[in-house]
RNA sequence: GGGCCUUUAGCUCAGAGGAUAGAGCAACCGCCUUCUAAGCGGUCGGUCACAGGUUCGAAUCCUGUAAGGCCCGCCA
């Protein structure tokens, strides 16, 4: 089914050709929504623009366009106002049948895309030894929902955890290990996660501190690297405890992801450092191996090297960046890559794409973004903390917002003096709880940095989980009190629109299609989120005018269907969200 | 020194070339004998950081300035 939006387009296009002439194909007739609703649902822009180019006035314009424009099938007949805008109206007629033909679509109207794409959504990212925390929260959250959108407009879509399982890190944690705790590298599970952390904090002092350890610690890496066994097995122990613990996590938030850490490339690097030598990019200075950047500088003002390989014959994490781009265009077959990463690594893409340009490692059809995130902030806008300093864990800030939600709950069902069991209640905290946190952060524009508040990701009103979950409920609660059987209302059900509440409420519905197709293009949560919230304020002020259950028939089978249609909506909708919809709550 | 990001209502944010700049929260005022009031309606609230420019039209694009944040050689 063709959107509103897409089947307008379409008829503009062909109406300014036919007023115009076939110069004026492929001429953008700027058709939006309508700015306020007294003008219509929609309007088209071009007339102003093409003014200049057609020597007359822009009034004039539109009305040649109007009277080519073949819409009586779709709109009342358009209007022109102001200084050249063409509005529309939809008949009722044409979003009965769009609702109507949604009504059996699984798909809720939105076509798989024509030509699916093959696309990596390099998302999470932690580092092996360390615990996941708030650091790993936006990527984690947006990667997901990012990746459900692509997958759902029918992209084949590879997630990849890039994990940090090799580097630095590794040569100091073995360093330290081997003499603080060498019990923890024979392979035995000797270790819990907890002390891992603890160990790393300390190698880390070290690190910092002792310059003989500094040197130990980067010959481990090259030992770790070159492939000897007491390193590699100290590693692997390494890796096997963090990744348990990355899937609690990835479970308890509905995540799928391959990993496919650093160290996967390992083989791979040399391959890089020999293909920048062949074209004559690799430059040796300072003893590193490196490229010499276009647009970057340094403090001093000289031209910025990206280092490739260090003095000390190790690789860093922009080799293995560019041997992973080449694995993913060459062997993955990717056409699209993302990168789901906080902005402060911009600089850091910008360097690796430009070298993997250079050196003609990107084809042209392939598209390489980074996608980036601000910081999470506390609410006095600096770096989210715990009370004591310390970095948050996940897991940590999960059990608030459920514990939170839990306690919301607890106190709102003591208040009605609702009777529910203890399942029922650590479920519904558990789904509002995680709902809440990451609804709170897909739905501000991710490029800005996010100031997290439990108070507010958790209120009941607003643009919030809750607020959203609790429409759908109220659907399911008429399903409920009315024995709807939603599959089954009537041969002859259709919808008849007829309440200004329900014309609102429907247009919002058939516009799934355009919001969707958005977000798989720019990669804008938000603005799904913001369809949401919408469609749920929509369905609240519907719900509040008319009743459903208690309509005349006719009406009441018409309203059924709305709030199916509705319902159905909020779910797809917030399954791209990666967030689960309740019956009751 | 260079690069990137941000700056819109008291607060948190939408808005990415169109008509009178929107929402939520907060504050205040209404609405439950009726499908869950976790709701709905209303009032209040703006020099879109500043200065130029492009355009028929700019919060939106360009240039510059200011403030804040992040990043910039052997960590990732």
């Amino acid at each position: 089914m063709l959107s509103a939006i897409a089947t307008l387009t379409q008829r503009l296009e062909q109406a300014l050709v036919q007023a115009f002439g076939d110069d004026l194909a492929g001429t953008d007739p700027v058709l939006v929504p309508a700015s306020n609703p007294k003008f219509g649902d929609y309007q088209a822009n071009c007339a102003m623009a093409l003014a200049k180019r057609l020597k007359d006035k822009p009034r004039a314009i539109a009305e040649k366009i109007v009277a080519n424009l073949a819409v009586t099938d779709i709109c009342e007949p358009p209007e022109i106002a102001g200084p050249g805008f063409i509005n529309l109206r939809l008949q009722t007629s044409y979003l009965e049948a769009q609702l109507a033909a949604i009504e059996g679509d699984e798909r809720l109207g939105v076509a798989p895309v024509t030509s699916p794409q093959k696309v990596i959504v390099d998302f999470s990212s932690p580092n092996i030894a360390k615990e996941m925390h708030v650091g790993h929260l936006r990527s984690t959250i947006i990667g997901d929902s990012i990746a459900r959108v692509l997958e759902f407009v029918g992209h084949d879509v590879l997630r990849l955890n890039h994990v940090g399982d090799w580097g630095t890190q590794f040569g100091m944690l073995i360093t330290h290990l081997r003499t603080a705790c060498p019990e923890a590298l024979t392979g035995s599970e000797h270790v819990a996660i907890g002390d891992l952390v603890a160990f790393y904090k300390q190698a880390k002092q070290r690190f910092d501190e002792d310059e003989d350890f500094k040197a130990r610690s980067r010959a481990a890496v090259v030992e770790l690297q070159s492939g000897d066994d007491s390193a590699r097995q100290a590693w692997q122990v390494l890796c096997d405890q963090s990744r348990q613990e990355f899937q609690k996590i990835y479970d308890r938030l509905d995540i799928r992801v391959t990993e496919r850490g650093e160290s996967f490339y390992n083989t791979l690097l040399s391959d890089v450092v020999e293909g920048l030598k062949t074209q004559s990019l690799l430059v040796e200075d300072q003893g590193a191996q490196v490229v010499f950047l276009d647009g970057f500088t340094n403090k001093a003002g000289d031209p910025q090297p990206l280092i490739i390989q260090k003095s000390n014959g190790g690789f860093n994490y922009a080799t293995t960046d560019l041997a992973a781009i080449r694995y993913r265009t060459q062997q993955d077959g990717a056409e699209r890559i993302l990168y789901v990463v906080d902005a402060g690594q911009a600089n850091h893409f910008n360097q690796v794409f430009q070298v993997a340009g250079k050196a003609g490692w990107v084809p042209e059809k392939v598209e390489l973004s980074h996608v980036p995130f601000g910081l999470v902030q506390g609410e006095d806008g600096k770096k989210f903390k715990t009370r004591s300093g310390e970095t948050v864990r996940l897991k940590d800030l999960l059990d608030e917002a459920v514990g939170r939600a839990r306690t919301d709950l607890e106190s709102r069902i003591a208040a009605e003096e609702r009777q529910e069991s203890d399942e029922f209640i650590q479920s519904v905290a558990e789904t509002v709880g995680l709902g809440a946190v990451k609804y709170a952060d897909l739905s501000q524009n991710r490029t800005s940095n996010y100031i997290f508040s439990y108070d507010k990701m958790l209120a009941l009103q607003g643009n919030t989980a809750p607020y959203l979950l609790y429409a759908y409920v109220r659907v399911q609660g008429i399903s409920r009190k009315g024995g709807i059987d939603w599959q089954n209302l009537g041969a002859d059900a259709a919808i008849h629109l007829e309440d200004e509440s329900e014309f609102a409420l429907a247009k919002h519905i058939l516009q799934l299609d355009e919001v969707i197709t958005e977000v798989a293009q720019d990669l804008y949560p938000n603005r799904l989120c913001q369809y949401l919230f919408e469609l749920s304020q929509k369905f609240n002020q519907f719900y509040d005018r008319c009743s459903v259950l208690q309509a005349e028939e006719r009406q009441r089978t018409s309203r059924l269907m709305l709030c199916d249609l509705t319902a159905r909506t909020l779910q797809l909708g917030l399954s791209l969200l990666g967030i689960q919809v309740l019956e009751r709550m």
